[in-house]
DNA sequence: TTGTAAGCGTTATCAA
DNA sequence: TTGATAACGCTTACAA
């Protein structure tokens, strides 16, 4: 039934070899005679042995780990961007240990600790709960994404840039009122910068600019009911002027879309809408939305770079571990669609 | 710089205990006294220890490790799966290597080597790549999630009564023609049971209905298309009959439903539509959608507690494992929006 | 209640 | 090119 695993000493047995020599056919195989190599090979598959990383892992103290907290997985952007993540394996061959964060920090702590006691090589973080000067004394490489990051390496996405975008899109389509919907982040949240690059350009070229900062709630419920007020407001506000849009994401574009559609059939010509992050919602809208696109695989691609260059020197004999943190940006992407001209 | 991490060894030195009495102040607390214990304690503060779960494994073979393959994680259904696995980390404890599939056969297989190399004590598999007997053959308890499963556990939504609730709803909505897409599935494959129960469910009430199998594509442009001429068919086979669509996902659902907002402004009464997954975009949609919802987190929080039990039974002195696969079945939720009456 | 000693399956260090 | 032996950090009999 539960036939014992065959290990390296069984297979030494086997092949008349030392233990030494068996490790060695996996780690350096010509380090051994061809012959050799074959005598074990073949022992291989009469034995049928199957690999144990464990004790290679106790001996070696390389686990190939990498732990990943992320806050959730229901939205596009976290989802993706751990599916982005996880291809890595085939590059890096990091195998990842996830948690999804429920945003307690006490909570969130203790998911670093059972990482750890795992022997984790190295840490993306996207939650952003716990202080990056609290990530960085861990001990071990970490990088933030889209996250505070003073303390640690990060990969965010260009987010003034992306400010910058798209006010200039939105003064393309000719509004006579550009206005920028968005939480009331701190300025250490990298998406701050979009609110600081949507404001420059339009001061730069004198637009007319109005700045919502709100919380539009948590639920998909109390996102509508926010939004309506929103439009409302708007409406009262400027009832003349082309309104030029800039939501904070695509989900809350396209709820706006779609209280528009209602109340009018259409987009109606006074009203540009532009989103952010090209999630799918904004292909499959009711109109397909103009956004400013994250890179989310060049994103990710870029964090494990990142990480694993720093586990790589880790591993050196006299390692030199990097004296300030690295901040890598990938510039968004501006995808016109039919919401703007 | 880089201190030598705290073992047993150091904190028996430490306390002028034994390795033995320091590993069960950990294990079995109770069996030292309670001054001791204190001791150990303090030991620990003072010494900074770190628990490292590696050496616990080799020596004693329980890794807490579950794998997890899944094909992708941009479908919300597998992303939310997802999801609701890894929050189970809270009631077992089991830690998760997560593997997204690529869906080619030798890769997945490739995955599955390394999960066991790291000893996992069990695998969720929601990819449907490799055939259930070969998952059952490699000597851990696995659960399948809808996938074939004749040769493993499996959790499935009850794909047949999500096919009679469809009909039946449509049925309600008084529609003259009920047309079910979806694509041409084996049997073996779950999701079949829907094109069963609904076929099953048009006869047993001498409903008209039209069974459409095809292949709608994998991008969303080949969606598009695929459905913009399914719609071109409908219009011209049943010009004045009140079509009640029952759509294979509620992403196919809503791209249907934009198709007739554009060529109608608005969802005409001679169609009603129904989707399958509850997905937020059937929420989201630009008129909220009705759909037989999966429910996802009672199928992870079934699968997780099918496979806990089947691993802690392994590891019991005299274990009894399963004679037969267990299958367990989740009803689908009707969830009714503005698409049906 | 505590300790001794032998593992668990590899890798690393010497030595041959 | 190969082997003997000692780690790696913890658990688990068995003894005391």
């Amino acid at each position: 039934m539960t036939k014992k695993k065959v290990t390296f000493a069984d297979i030494a047995a086997y092949t008349n070899f030392s233990k030494t020599t068996i490790s060695r056919y996996f780690n350096d195989p010509d380090s051994l005679t061809l012959e050799n190599q074959q005598k074990i090979a073949q022992a291989l598959v009469d034995l049928d042995y199957k690999e144990n990383k464990i004790g290679r892992i106790l001996a070696s103290g390389k686990t190939e780990f990498v732990g990943i907290l992320i806050p959730n997985l229901y939205m596009h952007f976290y989802s993706e961007m751990l599916n982005q993540i996880l291809s890595t394996y085939e590059t890096y061959g990091y195998k990842f240990l996830v948690f999804a964060g429920n945003s307690k920090a006490d909570v969130e702590r203790k998911y670093i600790k059972e990482l750890l006691a795992y022997n984790i090589e190295g840490m993306i973080v996207l939650s952003p709960t716990i202080p990056s000067s609290e990530l960085a004394a861990c001990g071990i490489p970490v990088v933030g994404i889209e996250r505070e990051d003073q303390y640690i390496c990060s990969v965010n996405t260009d987010n003034y840039l992306g400010g910058v975008q798209a006010a200039s899109l939105l003064k393309e389509s000719s509004c006579g009122i550009l206005i920028h919907v968005n939480a009331d982040l701190p300025d250490t949240a990298p998406a701050s910068g979009r609110i600081r690059g949507f404001v420059d350009t339009c001061e730069k070229f004198h637009l007319p600019y109005d700045l919502i900062l709100t919380d539009l709630g948590n639920t998909f419920e109390e996102n509508r009911a926010g939004i309506l007020k929103l439009l409302e407001t708007l409406e009262q506000k400027y009832p003349n002027e082309k309104k030029g849009i800039f939501m904070p994401n695509d989900t809350h574009t396209n709820v706006l879309l779609n209280l528009l559609f209602q109340k009018y059939g259409k987009l109606p010509e006074s009203y540009r809408l532009l989103g952010f992050d090209n999630s799918p919602i904004s292909r499959e809208a009711v109109i397909p939305t103009s956004t400013v696109g994250q890179q989310i695989s060049v994103i990710a691609g870029t964090a494990m770079e990142l990480l694993s260059s720093m586990m790589e020197e880790r591993k050196k004999r006299r390692p030199e571990p990097l004296k300030e943190p690295v901040h890598k940006i990938i510039p968004p992407e501006l995808i016109r669609r039919q919401t703007t001209d």
